[in-house]
DNA sequence: GGCTCATGTAAAAGCCGTTCACATGAGCTG
DNA sequence: CAGCTCATGTGAACGGCTTTTACATGAGCC
């Protein structure tokens, strides 16, 4: 991937051609080595190879482009979890397990765009459109919980869709703001985030009435493949 | 509570005679009104009636003042969450999901020292004191699930307290960061982030077998004063 | 070929964090 | 009480950041 002149500084003309995305790598780079609040605009700016002055052609202001950071997280975001997601395939729960762990890996792999979406303190209410973004992510795990809602065994009253995927929503942002990221707010930990919120999810399914152990036999069993687990938390001693 | 000096600018001498403690205060307010990014040492300063330099003879840096912050954050949490879980009365249910009303109630009520405390960005474990009072604050967490484990019904397998206790405290720190805050982070919600809490936490219980919903002739019963929710979430339609 | 306007620069103002040499005076010692 | 000492506060200064303003450049269009 090379841009019309070499993103280094290296005989370029007076004008970039492609600062505005330059800054958003160069901001990019910056917040996952530092955080969003050691990134700085100037430092953008030098890395992108032009004056301090020359971003705000195309940012309002710093916080501006860490709003468009965030914005282009939460789409990048809603594309992992669609993908994720797989429309329910190959059933529901094993589905919608992997939109937690989707959530977690992108939290780790990603972690400029997370804390950008979710560390920033940017209010997220002040952009409309960057809630907006936020909002169709966010439609994706209430699209899964809306399936899974369905599938709810007969005789329990069902549990409202919406709440489920707020509670899942928590718990993976718990888990990954708390536990998830590999340098800041290390914790020890006694199994990884990824089987922690893992567990988790399946207790509270559990909770719900859907049977994670996934038994021959079980009610779940009529939609769900035979899995192998003895509960949600391995074997107990 | 009057300080040896009042503490405006007003007519005092050379020497401010509380400036730590002053600072803090200063620092506390100024989190919370403008965030932890926000604040500034020399605005704190300001706030004290003292000169930029002054700060410096009480903490090292600005960190410094942070992390002070959020190490009384931890001190506070842990007394309110002490408080909350009255060693498990009047049972040992109810007194655990009044641990993740407080653990919610604080975010609220402290934002500054929540902020402090989770979104200031500094290291966790950069200060071991600060390491160790976190530590202590969910240790309380940690002893309430201990308990709840114990009582875990028989038959089943008893799950791992410390990972209850990670559950637990994802799931409040989820919420919180999520929804919980006034002005930071709004999002609409269909009820308020007590109440998607005390489902969340409770159908997670009852994921793990314990009966909560406290109707007579169960096995919790046995322990539980009677209750009359139907339901986690309230009354079905 | 010449115009125009988006995009860049230079310079400057104002703020912040941090450091250093120096000032002050509270509290101890005799 | 006199005098000393040292913790605590001051002022000035450095470098860096954000943001604004007036000016420069040249890409794209007529």
């Amino acid at each position: 991937m090379s841009w019309r002149k070499d993103q280094g500084r290296a005989e370029r003309g007076y004008h970039h051609g492609n600062l505005k995305e330059a800054l958003l790598q160069a901001a990019l780079d910056l917040i996952s080595k530092k955080g969003p609040a050691g990134f700085t605009f100037a430092d953008a700016a030098r890395m992108a190879g032009v004056s301090p002055a020359a971003p705000y052609r195309h940012f309002r202001d710093r916080d501006e482009l860490i709003a468009s950071i965030a914005q282009r997280g939460f789409e990048q975001f809603e594309s992992l979890l669609t993908q994720a997601w797989d429309d329910g395939r190959p059933d529901t729960v094993s589905a919608f397990e992997r939109v937690g762990k989707a959530y977690l890996a992108f939290a780790r792999e990603e972690p400029a765009f997370y804390s950008a979406m979710f560390e920033s303190g940017l209010p997220v209410d002040s952009n409309p459109t960057l809630m907006a973004a936020s909002e169709r992510a966010f439609a994706i795990i209430r699209a899964a919980a809306e399936r899974l809602a369905a599938l709810a065994p007969p005789g329990t009253p069902r549990p409202p869709a919406m709440m489920m995927a707020l509670h899942i929503w928590s718990m993976s942002h718990g888990v990954a703001s708390l536990f998830g990221r590999g340098d800041a707010a290390r914790r020890k930990l006694p199994m990884s985030p990824e089987d922690l919120l893992e567990a988790e999810v399946l207790i509270y399914l559990r909770g719900l009435g859907f049977l994670t152990d996934r038994r021959p036999g079980t009610a779940a069993a009529a939609e769900e493949p035979a899995g192998d687990r003895s509960g949600p938390w391995g074997k107990p001693k």
